[in-house]
DNA sequence: CTTTTTGCAAATGATTTGCATTAAC
DNA sequence: GTTAATGCAAATCATTTGCAAAAAG
């Protein structure tokens, strides 16, 4: 069960603000959403908020480990409210949509690399390629 | 054994011109260059050559699948001759440092997601993050 | 000679930053 | 009241693009 919005940025240590809130409410919404995704969607209940402010409401958020942020290569930024378990992605190399795919081989062995020539592994990321449903059935 | 640049470039069917001879040879002196780098290097043999051009002519030999790009999260794109076997990085999250790991567990099963909400999988790729060993050493 | 590449400058796109104003605690 | 967060505009950074000039085959 995800925590109440509010009480998790306070936990954060986070000033609770109608902002931080709203962006959260788009990412539960909306998971996997870009910026300007988040930014529009915010907008239906803050028609005045600068997409810039979007932008730094989603590095705090980030930075205070309440969502996390996705880095498709050659696509925006995306973020995401579930964080902590261990789970992967899945993005279409067409339209760039996003799919949660929990790691496909039991109790996550892809995150103990067992020794990186002198790296200390911190986490480990898995990044699928494909195509989504939607873009397997289009022609083109 | 790496086949010689010049053949290479060839066989993808691109023109053989000293500037991705002297791009490949730079990405062979350092793996995992990013662009920047790769410009630096290539201006010791080619002084006048501008980093659009090196980035022109890295989006060429990517296209024709002569290296790979890796697009580290939050930092410049960096490429690399290495590809075809199947071999991931881990990423030094201080440094930026990039450092080839072969596949943990064996015959890569991190590369058969079972299924993945109807995507149809074309590759897989794994990202460790972690610190390299001269930033486990520095204090800061 | 024909077509592909390069060189260059200008454009684009995502994201960050500085600073005055405003809101949270 | 203090301190942190927002709004806004301008700046930055990586990368791409358009087009004329040069090089490859």
């Amino acid at each position: 069960m995800t925590p109440e919005p509010e009480d998790s940025i306070r936990a954060a240590g986070l000033r609770v603000t109608t902002q931080r809130l709203a962006v959260l409410e788009a990412l539960t919404e909306f998971p996997h959403a870009d910026t300007d995704t988040v930014h529009q969607r915010v907008r239906l209940s803050q028609p005045d908020i600068t997409l810039q402010s979007v932008y730094v409401v989603l590095a705090a958020l980030t930075e205070a480990g309440l969502i996390r942020r996705i880095e498709p290569a050659g696509s925006p930024a995306r973020y995401e409210r579930r964080i902590g378990d261990n789970h992967h992605h899945a993005i279409c190399t067409r339209c760039g949509a996003v799919q949660d795919v929990d790691c496909a081989v039991g109790e996550a062995p892809c995150l103990e690399p067992s020794e990186a020539g002198g790296f200390v592994i911190q986490t480990a990321e898995v990044t699928y390629w494909g195509l989504c449903p939607a873009c397997q059935s289009s022609t083109r």
